[in-house]
DNA sequence: AAATTATGTTGAATTTTATTCAGTATTCGA
DNA sequence: TCGAATACTGAATAAAATTCAACATAATTT
């Protein structure tokens, strides 16, 4: 009569992934949140469910045995939860989504490629906003989720945060500023800074990084496409502010090198806007989930490649 | 990565009782945060998940899905509870109970007798507090868990409601009052009142039904056992109120009668005092339990001989 | 058929619970 | 031994569940 599923999904998430930290990402949760859950269990059970000074984590006999029912009974709940949404209209809807920025492609069609395995009934449609106001166009219903940076409050409306990222400086792999650990202003004034056509006003490298310090790059040009960018950096052409996801694969091959922006790195965070009516439908929040979990797998990816 | 272990069980009780307010009954809640919860479950698949309008209630495909998910899993997690409160300390501990009335031993042995069957390692103890003050004692730790129905408010306990119950007018078989629907005051005026030896203040028909009329039986005797109480009574030698849990089985053997004190009949509710900090410890919620689904049946017993 | 009673729904208020935040401790690896 | 990563904790906050109260509806009684 206590016992819930969450703290069963907790437990596994426990144990394949080894600590509480990537488990609380895995959960999309915090690791505060998941100490505390586990507190509560332990609390009532008056006894611990690992042992905690123990690399690699073990659990005692109390968590074996509930990791145990976790793997009877979550696979069947899964099963069901899939089965009952086909037999229910929660797997039909329509979500027609528009992007505000220009690299988010890059995660956004895994996504959706991943997301439509899963819901095939759901009607996805993907519209970048350029001849429109994303915003307005949700609240009226023209569109259904719109992935943004800046969250606008408005009464109908609720941001749900996806990830954190964070800008990072495009550098061609013979540059002499890979030599440096992270990106100063003043590095910029000689050299030619690539960008996506759009306003100055929307370019976090000018709002949080060169304006602050008054400083101006030598040229600068624009680029419609993110390939088109990353030809122009490679060939040594100039360098580019990317979000650090887009350039995952770039640097997995060695196509680029880059570069944090400041001690402490440019960070922002991607939202998704939805009309606060969807945002309790199955359908919405499973892609939500979807677009949390791809770009956690590749944001981990250019950590383990940075790290080298 | 919606679904919880709660939903399932409300699920059951509905299908097991057949209606809202009955599953609310079994589970310890409101009608309507039963109904609530419901609608939640059917707008996140936005699908009933039963025909209202059918007597008996039948589920949709989607409600049997979900009860048989019920069925597969809600097993196999109470045998896990069950094995890991051996396992955990949680088996283990003390409940020292002090009773403050007279009546109690009617339900609270039964509900001993059974809660011993399921937690053997729980130090049971019983006292009647005649001889301390149950309350501090409770603050103290002399005791662990005190029944009473007057709760005052104190920093360190809370009070547990376990089960509203009725104030009935005991009655031999032949009493000229088994012709009229309820007692009002006056009735009493010429009859003998047996009561607990206790004080006044305490006794309830005079709180709420004789002292606001100003209206005094002809004579007063007291009696220290409920059974000699009620021998009393089935001989003719007075009435006397006893709360229905008391009543249920001499009303089913036609040893005697009984009717409601006023139209709306005495109310009251009897609580469970315990420490905050035990509050959440395994066997203690579960002794509560036990005594709530105790009571619940014998005032479900009381509920069919009193509409005959 | 009217009246009464039991049952279910709903939105708002309330309470409870979960989660985050911010500060601190601890562990781990260089 | 330091810094980075990880975990714990209490207080503040946010979110969720529950109750309350008003109403609607169905079932029963008179």
């Amino acid at each position: 009569m206590f016992l819930e599923l969450r703290h069963l999904r907790t437990l596994t998430a426990l144990r394949d992934t080894g600590s509480l930290a990537a488990a609380a990402q895995q959960l999309h949760q915090t690791q505060s949140a998941l100490s505390h859950q586990i507190k509560t269990i332990e609390n009532y059970y008056s006894a611990p469910l690992f042992i905690r000074k123990s690399r690699p984590m073990r659990f005692t006999p109390l968590g074996e045995r509930l990791l145990q029912l976790a793997d009877d009974i979550l696979p069947a709940v899964y099963h069901t939860e899939q089965a009952v949404q086909q037999i229910s209209g929660a797997s039909r809807g329509r979500l027609h989504i528009a992007i505000e920025c220009h690299a988010c492609f890059d995660w956004l069609i895994p996504t959706m490629d991943d997301y439509r395995r899963q819901w095939p009934d759901v009607e996805l449609d993907l519209s970048t906003s350029f001849a429109f106001e994303p915003i307005p166009a949700l609240s009226r219903g023209r569109v259904d989720l719109v992935i943004t940076s800046d969250p606008q409050e408005t009464p109908d409306l609720v941001y749900e945060p996806l990830f954190r990222y964070q800008a990072l400086l495009a550098l061609n792999n013979h540059h002499p500023l890979k030599a440096k650990k992270y990106i100063e202003p003043d590095d910029l004034r000689d050299l030619t800074l690539i960008t996506y056509p759009v306003e100055r006003s929307r370019l976090d490298i000018f709002n949080y990084f060169l304006d602050p310090a008054g400083v101006e790059p030598a040229l600068q040009r624009t680029a419609e496409l993110t390939v088109m960018i990353l030809q122009l950096v490679a060939s040594g052409r100039g360098v580019a502010a990317l979000p650090n996801w887009v350039l995952t694969e770039y640097l997995d091959n060695n196509y680029v090198s880059a570069r944090p922006l400041g001690k402490t790195g440019i960070w922002s965070t991607l939202y998704a806007a939805v009309r606060k009516s969807d945002r309790e439908l199955a359908f919405v929040e499973a892609f939500l989930n979807q677009a949390r979990d791809t770009a956690f797998k590749k944001l981990r990816n250019i950590e383990a490649a940075n790290s080298v």
